[in-house]
DNA sequence: CTGCTACATTATACTTTGTGCATG
DNA sequence: TCATGCACTTTGTATAATGTAGCA
């Protein structure tokens, strides 16, 4: 039993501490739109996470400090030391981030980790009955020493949770968690996306990049009507001049490495590309850094088994994530012989590639060409392991994280070398028997045990088009995410098509207008176009759609819209503050409506059957009609809005049925759930697998009689009912044939088509029109019968009752209570004439209530100090009647009183009698007499000094001397 | 490698309008 | 005899969503 009532307060606590943190998200959500600024989302994004993070592992340490049965006192030291490795604000105001300014956060970080290491404490318990199984293993591990030594049952243990168990599914937690990993990650990438802006921006680097270029290609800045053709000789030229540099980043600020590369002419795709960036703004060209996100997946464990690559590829930096693996420089001075190694490795694959072979390019310094295509195995090895750039990142990751590795990555060449060799011998001769032993052999010998490698076939590129011969991506290690395109620019090209263009500007790889190669190119290197921003003016703006063909595949790799949207809107403002301005020279008299009417026509969609969507060209409409006010001038920015909302519009219809399960723009019939229709049913915009593919705007909700009442609509009448045969999968049924609820078990549902405004009747002679119950159904405002209102208020009931108005119960919901659903009610409906009368009574009576209750509550405070002296006086007289030798402590308590009682006020702080004394002569003047004045005399119990308890229905009845008898009234 | 199906598991939405007993 | 207050007790089902395995 007692057990049972933990599990459920721990539950309740589990559930409170869930919905916590769902009402915080949900106010920082309603708070962006409130105020909206970027410091404050980021606040407190990141002041969620943090305190995830915290009660992570707190809660984790304990489970593992339970699970091993450390005694009590480790218990606390280990503890200790959890909380000092958690992450705080005192961390990150080390790194420069300024208190002040995050103040707020602070505070709820704080606050946010007390609280969850009280529901830690619950959740600590609650794990604990689950995890009784612990305590055993502990004991059996104290008591039989030596079987840990025999590790019997590890090999057991894991074959069956291979087999029983395969995988733990993610828990809603851990969703949440990847969720906060995700949006936060976003912040931070967003910020550094600023932040390269920024010094892109720098007048000295731009003032450096214009001193080295040719004075012919300085030109470009004076035409007038920029396109993209105009762009090539600049980028050619940039092409040659700066290189992807393959060597680790100094962990300068980004404005000194900027300016290294700038003057060594080579660094991180990121510099390069910023550096093109800085050339285009130099020549007064309108251009954006753009980047992608290349963020934590937004699922739980979705890249668990691609982590220690992807986190690789990350922790390098993007050092390798070179578009174009271009060849390093050789003098290059490294501290680890690791990375020498690597980077030697890095100049076979740029020297092979180079040559542009599509496939294995990776060759070992022992090996060669063919005879990685022969063995695909050995070749998959190799480029598992002696991957450069994973390699390079393992030894910076085993360099930051595991400094006791260091003294390991610290090898000779030759040793590696060997290393490779044996790797290699293996691989070509047990291939097909143990392939993963391999794995762990090869891991073993290699210094980087800290990373462990996926094995991953070497990925075929099968057109050579998309990704190698376009941008020059190495496809060597085409299998991971390395070597996607992560940062180009976007230049704004006043030339290009009636309007205007943002052109995709890839220097690096001298790729100009490339913008449907990018996501092939990504695809090859598996990266996902999640989010694309493109970076301006310290701004951004999501501009995933120009990139993206398949948005169906991204979307719901994505954050949910809302809340992006909220982050970039005060962004959005700067970077079209400082794109969007149109320029004296390029301004162009644009009629709105020929800009629409050209979307339009060239949407092969049809607009009019995307009622919903057409609100997405709402914005872009008025920006365009306000700016039609000035002399039809439409900005840069309303009509980028515009085109990538038609790009939005214009997605292709996917090939595969799956896809149109949660499409955005499609829907097939089959996917269609339960409270679903097509009404009406087309157009069809196509078939797929033979099923007709409609607009998603056909797509009605369906909703009983019910449902519909509470969003204040009726069934209009001799409404056949057109849908319920779902349940019964695929039957159709005539519609005629339901009633309420048919025997086949169907419900009756509408579409909105079917509806009409809820109509009441209305309240007559001061009567309130009530349902069948009679009572009313609130579930907003509309549903109230017409002339009638609804006081919420407590106890107005009896008032109204009182005055013999008529009033009818207001039912706002239900509540499930006892194991069954009960109406909640929620104060009355009453005519709206009576409105001011009733609440005027309420009011007095509330008044005279809330007296009533102040004289009670005074009454029982004099009572219960009554009843606390006259004990006293009583336990006195009876100490003085019999307890003539008793102990000293009654008998000071005595005198301690007396000696109040004569001097009032005087050595107040001796004794704790003094203020009840003092309460009760002042506020009662009931003028209890001394009990000391007389020892005997027969008590009399005046009238006026008897008090009634009205909750426990007792009388106190008391003496002068202060005696006082209770006496229970019946 | 991708798409599809089947199956298993988990999450979520929907459901929905008391009764019997003690006491005053 | 009637009005009032309180305890009782922790739904259950259907469906959507998600993940996985196996196959083509």
């Amino acid at each position: 039993m007692r057990t049972r009532q933990d599990s459920k307060t721990q539950k309740d606590q589990a559930s409170g501490k869930e919905s916590t943190v769902r009402g915080a998200l949900r106010d920082s959500e309603s708070s962006h739109n409130e105020t909206g600024t970027l410091a404050e989302t980021s606040r407190e994004g990141v002041g969620k996470f943090l305190r995830r993070v915290n009660a992570r592992s707190s809660s984790r340490s304990k489970k593992q400090d339970c699970a091993v049965g450390l005694p009590t006192s480790v218990l606390k030291v280990s503890g200790k030391q959890e909380v000092d490795k958690r992450v705080t604000w005192s961390d990150v105001d080390a790194h420069g981030c300024s208190r002040d300014a995050m103040g707020n956060t602070l505070r709820e970080v704080d606050e946010g980790r007390l609280q969850d290491n009280v529901l830690d404490g619950g959740e600590e318990m609650y794990d604990s009955d689950w995890e009784d199984g612990s305590i055993p293993v502990a004991c059996s591990k104290e008591n039989h020493p030596e079987s840990d030594i025999k590790g019997v049952t590890i090999e057991f243990d894991a074959a069956d949770s291979v087999t029983k168990k395969p995988v733990r599914r993610a828990s809603a937690e851990d969703k949440e968690l990847a969720e906060l990993v995700h949006k936060v990650h976003l912040l931070c990438l967003l910020a550094r996306g600023r932040l390269i802006d920024s010094v892109c921006d720098d007048p000295l680097i731009q003032a450096s990049l214009l001193s080295l270029l040719p004075s012919y290609l300085l030109k470009i800045s004076e035409v007038s009507k920029l396109t993209a053709n105009a762009l090539s000789p600049i980028v050619s030229w940039f092409h040659d001049n700066f290189h992807v540099r393959s060597s680790v980043s100094t962990r300068r600020s980004f404005h000194s490495d900027l300016a290294h590369a700038l003057e060594s002419r080579e660094g991180t795709p990121e510099e390069i590309a910023a550096l093109s960036v800085a050339l285009f703004r130099a020549l007064k060209l309108t251009t954006r850094f753009v980047s992608i996100l290349d963020v934590a997946s937004l699922k739980p464990e979705a890249d668990k088994n691609v982590s220690s690559n992807q986190d690789s590829s990350r922790v390098g930096g993007g050092i390798f994530n070179a578009p174009t693996l271009m060849v390093a420089k050789p003098e290059e001075v490294l501290a680890s012989p690791v990375k020498s190694f690597s980077c030697d490795k890095k100049e076979n694959v740029c020297e092979t590639s180079s040559k542009g072979s599509p496939e294995c390019k990776y060759s070992s310094p022992k090996s060669n060409n063919t005879q990685s295509k022969k063995s695909p195995v050995s070749c998959e090895l190799s480029s598992g392991n002696l991957d450069p750039s994973s390699s390079m990142a393992c030894s910076d990751i085993s360099e930051a994280c595991h400094p006791k590795e260091k003294s390991q990555a610290l090898k000779r060449k030759g040793d590696l070398e060997f290393e490779m060799q044996l790797e290699m011998a293996l691989s070509a001769t047990n291939v097909a028997t143990s392939k993963s032993n391999i794995c762990s052999d090869v891991k073993d010998l290699n210094s980087n045990s800290s990373t462990v490698l996926p094995v991953k076939r070497l990925k075929k590129i099968e057109s050579g088009e998309s990704s190698t011969s376009c941008l020059g991506i190495s496809t060597a290690v085409g299998s991971r995410k390395v070597g996607a395109p992560l940062y180009w620019a976007e230049v704004y090209c006043s030339g290009e098509n009636l309007t205007g263009k943002w052109v995709h500007v890839d220097a690096a790889n001298a790729i100009i207008d490339g913008e449907q190669k990018v996501e092939a190119a990504a695809a090859a290197c598996k990266t996902s176009l999640r989010y694309i921003v493109a970076f301006a003016g310290c701004g951004a703006k999501d501009v995933t759609r120009r990139y993206c063909m398949k948005w169906y595949r991204i979307a719901p790799k994505r954050v949910n819209s809302a809340w992006w949207d909220a982050v970039l809107a005060p962004l959005r403002e700067l970077e079209s503050g400082a794109t969007g301005g149109m320029t004296q020279m390029e301004k162009r008299h644009v009629n709105a409506s020929n800009i629409l009417e050209a979307l339009k026509t060239s949407n092969y969609l049809y607009r009019d059957s995307f009622p919903n969507h057409v609100s997405l060209y709402g914005d872009s409409d008025l920006n365009v009609e306000s700016s039609a006010k000035d002399s039809f001038v439409a900005d840069r920015n309303s009509l980028e809005d515009m085109e990538l909302e038609t790009r939005a519009l214009t997605e292709p219809l996917p090939t595969n049925q799956q896809a149109y399960k949660n499409h955005q723009l499609y829907v097939i019939e089959r996917w269609l759930n339960k409270y679903q229709i097509l009404y009406p049913k087309g157009p069809i915009l196509g078939f797929c697998s033979g099923h007709a593919v409609y607009p998603r705007s056909c797509v009605q909700t369906l909703k009983t009689k019910e449902r519909w009442l509470r969003e204040a609509l009726q069934v209009k009448a001799n409404e056949v009912i057109k849908n319920s045969s779902k349940s019964k999968k695929g039957q159709d049924f005539e519609p005629e044939d339901y009633d309420e609820v048919d025997a086949r078990g169907n419900i009756e549902l509408y579409g909105k088509w079917q509806l009409e405004p809820l109509r009441l009747p209305s309240a007559v002679n001061g009567i309130v029109p009530r349902n069948e119950r009679g009572q009313v159904d609130v579930w907003s405002e509309k549903c109230l019968p017409p002339g009638t209102v609804h006081l919420r208020l407590p106890r107005v009931y009896s008032v109204a009752k009182r005055l013999e108005i008529d009033s009818a119960p207001a039912m706002v919901g239900f509540e499930f209570r006892n194991g069954r659903s009960t109406p909640v009610f929620d104060g009355i409906v009453v005519c709206a004439e009576f409105k001011d009368t009733i609440l005027e009574a309420y009011a007095e009576e509330e008044e005279k209530r809330e007296a009533e209750e102040k004289k009670r509550r005074e009454a029982q405070a004099t009572s219960r100090w009554y009843q606390l002296l006259s004990s006293i006086v009583t336990r006195q007289r009876l100490n003085n009647c019999y307890g003539n030798n008793s102990t000293s402590q009654s008998s000071s308590n005595f005198q301690n009183v007396k000696k109040t009682n004569s001097n009032v006020g005087v050595d107040s702080s001796q004794n704790d009698w003094q203020s009840p004394n003092q309460v009760d002569r002042g506020d009662t003047k009931l003028h209890a007499p001394s009990p000391f004045q007389s020892e005997e005399h027969e008590h009399v119990y005046l009238i006026e000094d008897q008090s009634f308890d009205e909750e426990n229905s007792v009388t106190t009845k008391r003496c002068h001397c202060g005696f006082t008898i209770q006496v229970e009234e019946l």
